[in-house]
DNA sequence: TGTACATCAGTGAACGCGCGTTCACTGATGTAC
DNA sequence: TGTACATCAGTGAACGCGCGTTCACTGATGTAC
């Protein structure tokens, strides 16, 4: 009917993101547990019942605010990703997960949000499931590329006897989207994987105060893990050492 | 002066465990969050303002729970650690990491407390940081004895360089109190232990949910991360399969 | 182009809730002589 | 052993707060004839 976008469309279209925004800061500044709807419906400009015209409850406020950052951090990764020589797959894991640091340290709450501890009283719906998957995706296709063009190969023997049981995940999986991806290397990713958000909470939630340099400690762990997954590291020109911020 | 412990110490003795019992029943049910002064209060069968006997403020009562977890944790992993025989150091490590992973299983509102997102608002006071320290001193110190003793040995060849940064704090924990373990050995310690919890964490926080049997990811992850610092695997009689409880 | 009606964004008051913390107090427990 | 005083656990009322959500309503925007 309407296609040619009524006024009052708009407006909506306008408002409605002006709320997320809004909810973001607030998400920035406090933390997801502060998040309310009153307060951000102060920060429009409105009466807190107005909200509801926009979203039917806190909750619903909360999963938007979760599949954007979902999106944001997938975004930003893949974004890192696409400015590497696509067979440049060493430089390309590394770019990764620095990005994946530094938008964790640029917005920690968001981080928080995502990969700490669950809200309290809040089930994510199943909107949540793509987005989330992004980020090791990407570390998967770097992956199947590397093993695509051969540059893929584990310098030590062979690995531990997998569990039956996730023997047959993993088969699963490389039949489904890895294409021939082997199984160990599938293993060893989520391994990396782990290990890239496991160190990335430990220096946001303060694990490492005190104890060693969190910057140095990922510079070398990325290092370390991308050839633990079979990686080659990167090509001479993008060896060069990181902006590497300090804590 | 009065070393007889009088009624009156008694009584305040049993009340305050009372308090941080039912405050951490109440953590295990609803989260960190939702955990107040007046509903330990009323389970206790005090008025709110009778709590301010035993502690100043709801943070005082957290830290106590901060600390508790921390303990608790620390218990396990040590008990898990001095049930194995300590010349077996694959054993020990693969006990360890199990017991954390049980640990966080069974109390996973404890976990998100001190391994999850920072309580908004509150700091973590220096009481905190000795106990915080107990597991990876652990893990630390099966490294120690396995170097000690001849037992540590890395598959591949040298690691990359390290930051120079990384490097003088390496060098000074490992004077401080590693008394010699090779600074590689830990670099790749801090690597599994974030490796260790970054994948307890996806498990418990649901990022695993859809795609891994957990269990079987977990115990390959914790074969080839102990691979990965150099141990040993388990001796024989200690390999057998893990209870593996699926999630 | 103009009128009649439907849609819907936003208001403002109210609901019932639980929270952390303070304060003046009662009354039992402990201590000193 | 008994009395006088000090300590301190616990009460109950109150403070001021912000929250999510509902509801009957006004008034502007859109639509159909």
């Amino acid at each position: 009917m309407a296609v040619h976008s009524t006024a009052r469309a708009q407006a909506r279209a306008l408002l409605t993101e002006a709320i997320i925004t809004e909810a973001n800061q607030q998400l920035g500044r406090d933390g997801a547990a502060a998040l309310s709807l009153r307060s951000v419906a102060r920060a429009v400009g409105m009466t807190p019942s107005a909200v509801y015209r926009y979203f039917a409850s806190r909750d619903e406020l909360l999963t938007e605010l979760i599949v954007e950052a979902y999106g944001s951090i997938g975004a930003a990764v893949a974004g890192a990703d696409a400015d590497c020589p696509p067979d440049d797959v060493g430089a390309r894991w590394l770019a990764v997960c620095r990005a994946v640091r530094q938008w964790a340290r640029d917005r920690p709450h968001e981080y928080a949000l995502v990969y700490g501890s669950p809200v309290p009283g809040y089930r994510a719906p199943r909107r949540t499931v793509v987005p989330a998957s992004r980020v090791p995706l990407t570390l998967l296709g770097i992956l199947r590329h590397a093993h695509e063009s051969g540059r893929l190969q584990f310098p030590d023997g062979p690995d531990p006897a997998l569990p039956a049981s996730w023997k047959a995940e993993a088969d699963r999986m490389v039949l489904d989207f890895m294409h021939g991806l082997p199984s160990r290397a599938v293993v060893r990713a989520f391994m990396a994987w782990s290990q890239l958000f496991g160190l990335v909470s430990f220096e946001l939630f303060g694990h490492l105060v005190g104890s060693v340099d969190p910057g140095g400690l990922f510079e070398a762990s990325v290092a370390m893990m991308g050839a633990f997954v079979g990686l080659p590291p990167p090509d001479a020109a993008t060896t060069a050492v990181a902006p590497d911020p300090r804590t």
